[in-house]
DNA sequence: CAGCATCCTACGGGATACTG
DNA sequence: CAGTATCCCGTAGGATGCTG
């Protein structure tokens, strides 16, 4: 579990810890955690990005415009640059005449993969999705 | 690894699969997987509603309404049926002259918990984030 | 109690053009 | 090559009021 069920009615924050302390969370706090986690994640292109660098890869930034076409300039640079100043990418750039600017993830970013992992085998597994039936009690 | 890695510069779609064919993604398939996922859970309020029905809880919509002060009724029904109609969230009727409603997780939306452990657990293990210094391979 | 309807605003992100 | 600068628009989501 996330964070500790030891909790009756009388449900005040049990054990609120600062942060990383992990190992205890309250509904709030892992909430709040989870939230800050996904908002690294957020932006149209982040996870397009993502993928591309996963497995150590290094790419420079027009690399980066090719294998997204549908990207913009503009776009692109934001996000690459926001998941810089987030840890999760290391940008490297080399003073060269035509200029030379390569994109890598970071150790943190890299371990980004099994947790995205995760999240793509619980999409996965989900079921059909029946088509509006039951849930309704009202014969009880 | 997510995706198969076997990719030269002849880098085209290696092995498209439909859909829940597991086990195999490419760069552009597994990027779009975990966005579909992301989006389930993508709302000001879905996460805080989902950690309050974690653990097999069953709550009405104004425990809800109490429980998370902070939403407007118009935002806690929307984030309720989307995540309904995502087959996260299962919506209970009991008839009843003063109505009543529950609200619960289904079995795929009490699976998220572990993935979403995952990222939190990723967010923990974030270090210290240096303040802007080497990553300029200038001196190369 | 458990909603639906309406109005309104902030902002993520696209298109386009320019620069060291 | 690797960006910056403007303009513009769709939509998530807040506030408020009404209803079966």
């Amino acid at each position: 579990m996330l964070y500790s069920e030891k909790m009756t009615s009388t449900d005040k924050k049990v054990r609120y810890l600062p942060k990383s302390e992990q190992g205890a969370y309250t509904r709030e706090t892992a909430a709040a955690g989870v939230e800050q986690a996904l908002k690294l994640l957020e932006g149209r292109w982040k996870l397009v990005i993502l993928f591309h660098l996963f497995g150590g890869h290094v790419m420079r930034f027009s690399d980066l415009e090719r294998a997204i076409p549908a990207v913009s300039q503009k776009m692109l640079i934001q996000q690459l640059r926001q998941m810089e100043k987030d840890g999760i990418v290391r940008r490297i750039v080399h003073h060269q005449v035509p200029p030379k600017v390569e994109y890598a993830l970071t150790d943190w970013g890299q371990a980004l993969c099994p947790a995205l992992d995760a999240l793509l085998t619980w999409a996965a597994d989900r079921p059909p999705l029946e088509t509006s039936a039951a849930t309704d009690e009202t014969a009880q």
